[in-house]
DNA sequence: TCTATATTTAACTTAATGGTTAATTAACCG
DNA sequence: CGGTTAATTAACCATTAAGTTAAATATAGA
């Protein structure tokens, strides 16, 4: 199992479950069992899931009362961005490699003008 | 095992040695023994990466001669890039902008309910 | 045709994933 | 205290993943 922080958040958004919780987070705080509420799983299928969000360093959670409730800690999400970044021109130039040259040109005297 | 795109994407691009095949098919089409040559691993351990990789889409592969050389399908990177910028302002916004923010949803949340 | 090179397939091992149910811990409340 | 709700842990199961070695396939070329 690689170990390295990309491949573990790569990893822990390879499952919809995990990226539906992460999307349920961007509107705010849930508790575990709001976050459950959607899939058709056990608690412990969820608690599992959010430990590995958790190991990933995309969730954080807290404690209230009996709750443990998780937020979003999108900062793994940026060293995604990154890396995919290195990529981009690869899929902006088109399949066609004319059409690729022009609109790498058409970039180049955007960013010149 | 999910099998929609995203998730066979992700779980692709989760290992260090497949995203290094990646970056090495940057500079143009390699064969199988080139792409192999860096690593510490079996042939067809090699061969593996490169049947996710296929599957992903995140490479294309043709015949010449005993050669199957393959070349960068960075397609499906858009999905990633496009699933992934949903969440830029998350990152964007500062630790305690962030933490206001999503009080304040949890606010709306509140009063809408 | 025979041999060397390139690559894949087969069979196997080990470990990790993703789920389950049952039991346990933690905190609140009457 | 005792009961209820929230969540985790334990133990287990089935499947997938990542690697291995050994054998098979495909093509080139003497």
């Amino acid at each position: 199992m690689p170990s390295d922080q990309l491949s573990t958040t790569f990893q822990a958004l390879a499952d919809p479950t995990r990226r539906a919780i992460l999307a349920s987070l961007t509107t705010g705080e849930k508790t575990v069992s709001d976050l459950a509420e959607p899939f058709d799983m056990s608690m412990p299928a969820i608690t599992k899931h959010l430990k590995v969000l958790e190991k990933a360093k995309l969730i954080e959670r807290s404690r209230q009362a009996q709750y443990r409730p998780c937020r979003l800690h999108p900062e793994p999400l940026k060293d995604i961005d990154k890396w995919i970044s290195e990529y981009r021109k690869f899929w902006e130039a088109s399949f066609d490699r004319l059409e690729g040259y022009l609109k790498q040109l058409q970039k180049k005297d955007k960013n010149d003008g």
